[in-house]
RNA sequence: GCGGGGGUAGCCGAGCCGGCCAAAGGCGCGGGACUUAAGAUCCCGUUCUUAGUGAUUCAAGGGUUCGAAUCCCUUCCCCCGCACCA
């Protein structure tokens, strides 16, 4: 059988739409269910792993929709920045690299010339999402409310979003050190790289300044151990750098060339006064801070100018490039003639033991050193060294009793203390830098910068945050360790810097036009907009009508109609329609996105809406799905190297098996690996439901009703529950195992055991077919048409569990024939007897009593050995069994004890001789072996070694002959 | 460092508000059936022992309890976020 899946999704997606399921409208009659997933960035290509989080986005709409609700899913796009800009630049510069990866995802390659403008580009990669991606996974969205951040009307959104910032007093300015191209302006340094060619793991540092005194000038040291001052005891300098003089205030500083250009960034009124040699400075004396000692300056060749300023103070004890420099100083003659050192000198400078820490003597640095077998300066371990030292220093060090008054302070207070009292005192000052070389996409230097009028939103402000706080607990929010932790992340939640300049594509600040909205601040409140893009988009409003009064009141309600109207030119029943919209859908019931949002998106998310609407129109949840990570090789792909495009994923194992692997594969929380064997598991697990449902649909049953109708139906009911509590908390994974692993098997049991009517198999299929409809909709559709079954399953309801067609004995019976099975077979294996006959002797009707009155004494609480023992021996009927009725006795008690009365009182309520007298055929059939089955009361019974002691209910006994 | 999450059988992964858990399900593997054939399907098995019993298991070590994969403590190891990047 083959499934020509293309066409299959095809027809059904067109079905859908002519139906017009992708439309929603307010429906005062039925409950409203809001959700979305957290719209992408556009960057470009998508790929597989994309899917998952969007598809579970559409399998719970699905089933909602199913389910009673009326399901608005509304999608769109984020294109906020720069990356349509670089990537229009690149194709129309015809960039290889960039050309080919076009190519490579399905790009017509007459399509390429047209897409060298930002929004060309962009609005092709909408087309993308829209029908290549999301319209092909068979979403039943609302196509007519996409929006993309860079729709004018989108701009009026969020300019009025800003306006009510502003008015709830959460805009601030003040000064902020930013990672800035002097070309582009900020950009972000991330490893993610979107804004640079380089540099995306550099961290920010901060370093402290200290000065030292020569004459009238200060040789500058950025240091990142303020505490270390009290072991200074020398001053290194790269003799071979040309150093700059620059006047700072009234001072001259002495830095590198290069923090000569960072220094202006981030200080006001500095100057470049001239040029001074390293060599020349070597043999200085200079007064170091915070000690007042004079030190000498030597010569140091791991002084890099880059870093810093090019100089550096010299704490031996602690810092093992200035250990083994010192070493190396010491050591080496040539050095000391070369720079005209005196022996004196060079022996006057002895490390000081500064500060004190477990699994350290005197000097850490020379631990470290010789616990690594470093031998000169320049070795590649000294990083890891540095970062050890510092790092134990930090969290384990205390300052030793030289340190004046610090001595016996802990590193990590005694750093604080000592930096700020040597800025108080003027002795140094703070500099920002990276931790390595920043490039920009457009090629130059990312440097520190400080911006003294950058706006904020002030998510830091104490009410906001504990009112977002404080509604979160009323969220349902999964994973529940997020639900947890998201109060953590509000109150770590600072000042938001929200615009910026340069080369970036967003919506102007509604206050100050020379500033661009950045990413994340205009994409929080956006599912709101969601209502309005509709009307925006089919043109009954436009942008310019979209005014702050026109917001006021479609949004929160403000204002009169008949003003409002009048200002807009907008009509007073639009106004009204639109307003109605926003009561109906609002709140949002579902935001769903990936893990990534945990600390970025979402916070902002709730505190806009906490921040601008009405408590009433707070978010009701919060869903992060994990990741599927890379990977893609293949045991037999050849087709290796790279993410496979979306489309040939979905062609090649077809929309329905990624869904379902999507769904099924892990948890949503937890990150997958993406493995083509793995969809293809699911691809056969489809293909063997379609077959097994053709079977059923095409073998006319002629099978009477029978007990195994109600086996049957029982189940399906009981799976129908277990679906619809899998799905109250979005438990889709669980779900699909109902539905395509548990309901499968129940099928193929049912057939195995002769199969039911042909009512009661029809029902099972509508039960069936429907639960796969919201994971495997496309199938789901295809099976329901062949089944003859009306209408499209797209648009049914599940129906309700029938809790008085769930029979725990039906269910209980086939288990126990399932466990009879298997135990004949166990020892049938041990003991390696190939027998002519079974024979199954059920228990002896004294055990049930036994059992029976357990459970009288279960319910009413009073069971325990000595009670149930003695009930029984009040019984002159199981009295009479000596020995093995106290026996038994006691078994039943303690394992009563621990079960619950429901699952005993099945066991005990049974007709086990009816039962497997009915199933004899069947288990000798399936055992290839004649079956019989006694009562162990019989009389004159055949039991040649005495099996049917053995057999209890719920148990019988088993010999074989 | 700060904050968060984990370690379950060959693997992936449920369970983790204590008992019905030798521990779901899938994959893999072994055996069998079917078949011209299959990356197909269907059965059975997959800690050790054993006429269906019993023993020992859920990172390691302690503890609480009649009873722990599940609760508490300690140790070891792993992962994630820490910002202007959706």
């Amino acid at each position: 059988m083959e499934i020509d899946y293309g066409s299959i999704e095809k027809k059904w997606q067109t079905r859908w739409i002519e139906a017009d399921l992708d439309k929603s409208e307010p429906d005062e009659s039925k409950k409203k269910f809001m959700l979305i997933f957290a719209y992408p960035g556009v960057t470009g290509y998508l790929h597989v792993g994309h899917l998952r989080g969007y598809s579970y986005v559409d399998a719970i709409g699905r089933y909602k929709r199913m389910t009673g609700y009326n399901v608005l899913f509304p999608v769109g796009t984020h294109a906020t920045g720069n990356g349509g800009i670089s990537l229009a630049s690149k194709i129309a510069r015809k960039d290889e690299k960039t050309i080919d990866y076009l190519i490579r995802n399905g790009c017509p390659e007459d399509k390429i010339p047209e897409l060298g403008k930002p929004m060309s580009v962009i609005e092709f990669f909408n087309g993308v999402y829209v029908n290549d991606y999301w319209k092909r996974f068979g979403f039943l969205a609302d196509w007519r409310r996409f929006t993309c951040t860079l729709y004018p009307d989108y701009a009026k959104f969020i300019e009025w979003q800003f306006r009510k910032l502003n008015d709830a007093h959460l805009l601030i300015q003040k000064p902020y050190y930013a990672t800035v191209c002097p070309n582009c302006g900020p950009v972000a340094v991330d490893p993610s790289e979107t804004d640079l060619s380089k540099g995306g793991r550099a961290e920010t540092q901060e370093y402290t300044l200290l000065k030292f005194r020569h004459g009238d000038e200060f040789l500058v040291a950025a240091t990142l151990r303020p505490e270390t001052v009290y072991g200074q005891v020398c001053f290194w300098v790269n003799p071979s750098v040309e150093y700059r003089r620059i006047r700072k205030g009234g001072e001259v500083w002495i830095v590198s060339p290069q923090a000569a250009e960072k220094i202006p960034l981030q200080m006001d009124g500095v100057e470049d006064i001239g040029a001074i040699p390293g060599r020349e400075m070597i043999g200085w004396m200079c007064e170091a801070p915070m000690v007042h000692r004079e030190i000498p300056v030597l010569p140091a060749s791991f002084c890099d100018p880059d870093v810093g300023t090019g100089l550096v103070t010299s704490v031996p004890s602690d810092a093992p490039d200035d250990w083994i420099s010192l070493q190396e100083v010491k050591k080496d003659p040539k050095i000391r003639e070369e720079y005209g050192l005196s022996q004196e000198l060079i022996d006057s400078v002895v490390p000081i033991s500064i500060i004190e820490m477990k699994g350290y003597g005197d000097f850490p640095a020379e631990d470290m050193i010789k616990r690594m077998g470093i031998e000169r300066p320049g070795d590649p371990k000294l990083v890891e060294a540095k970062k050890q030292v510092y790092k134990d220093g930090y969290h384990m060090g205390r300052m030793k009793a030289i340190c004046g008054e610090y001595a016996g302070m802990r590193v990590e207070e005694a750093k604080d203390r000592m930096r700020q009292a040597m800025l108080d005192s003027g002795e140094a000052e703070v500099f920002r830098d990276l931790t390595e070389e920043v490039v920009c996409r457009c090629g130059a230097r990312v440097h520190i910068k400080r911006l003294d009028d950058q706006w904020f939103i002030n998510y830091a402000d104490q009410e906001l945050t504990e009112k977002t706080s404080e509604h979160c607990k009323s969220m349902d929010i999964n994973p529940q360790e997020y639900r947890d932790n998201v109060h953590a992340v509000l109150n770590w939640y600072r000042e938001r810097a929200c615009v910026r300049q340069g080369n970036w594509l967003g919506t102007r600040f509604p206050f100050d036009d020379k500033w661009v909205i950045e990413a994340i601040s205009d994409s929080t409140l956006y599912p709101v907009y969601y209502l309005i893009s509709l009307y925006a988009n089919d043109g009954r409003i436009k942008p310019e009508q979209m005014t702050e009064s026109f917001f006021d009141f479609v949004i929160l309600g403000k204002g009169d109609a008949k003003a409002v109207s009048a200002s807009t030119g907008v009509s007073e029943e639009l106004l009204g329609k639109i307003r109605k919209d926003v009561l109906y859908w609002y709140p949002l019931d579902i935001n769903l996105g990936g893990k990534e949002h945990m600390t970025v998106h979402f916070p902002g998310f709730l505190f806009n809406h906490v921040a601008i609407l009405p408590q009433e129109m707070w978010p009701r949840g919060i869903t992060v799905n994990w990741y599927v990570t890379g990977k893609t090789s293949d045991k037999r792909s050849k087709s290796k190297g790279g993410a496979q495009p979306i489309p040939g994923a979905a062609a090649k194992f077809g929309v329905d098996a990624m869904r379902l692997y999507y769904a099924h594969i892990a948890s949503m929380f937890v990150d997958v690996e993406w493995s083509e064997d793995a969809v293809m598991m699911y691809k056969q697990r489809i293909e063997r439901i379609v077959s097994l449902v053709q079977e059923i649909i095409a073998s006319e049953t002629d099978v009477p009703e029978g007990p195994m109708d109600s086996w049957l139906i029982s189940r399906f009911n009981t799976h129908l529950k277990e679906i619809r509590q899998a799905m109250e908390g979005y438990e889709l994974r669980q779900m699909c195992t109902v539905v395509y692993f548990d309901m499968l098997n129940d099928m193929k049991w049912s057939s195995r055991r002769g199969g039911c009517s042909a009512t009661a198999v029809r029902e099972a299929l509508r039960i069936w077919i429907q639960a796969m409809m919201p994971v495997t909709p496309h199938i789901a559709e295809e099976l329901w048409e062949s089944a003859g079954f009306e209408g499209l399953v797209s648009a049914r309801q599940l129906p309700e569990a029938d809790d008085s067609r769930i029979s725990g004995s039906a269910e209980y019976s086939e288990n126990l024939i399932r466990d009879i099975m298997s135990d004949i077979t166990e020892v049938r294996k041990i003991s390696k007897i190939d027998p002519k006959r079974i024979i199954l002797y059920v228990s002896p009707g004294w055990k049930k009593k036994v059992m029976e009155y357990a459970l009288e004494m279960m319910a009413d609480g009073s069971l325990s050995v000595p009670a149930l023992t003695k009930k029984c021996m009040s019984d002159g009927d199981i009295k009479s069994k000596g020995k093995a009725a106290s026996e038994l006795a006691k078994k039943v008690a303690i394992d009563f004890g621990r079960a619950s009365a429901e699952s005993k009182k099945v066991i005990v309520g049974t007709d086990e001789l009816a039962l497997l007298a009915g199933a004899s055929a069947f288990l000798g059939d399936e055992l290839k072996t004649e079956v019989s089955v006694f009562d162990s009361d019989a009389e004159g019974l055949y039991d040649p070694q005495g099996k049917s002691k053995a057999a209890v209910p719920g148990r019988p006994a088993i010999f074989l002959e």
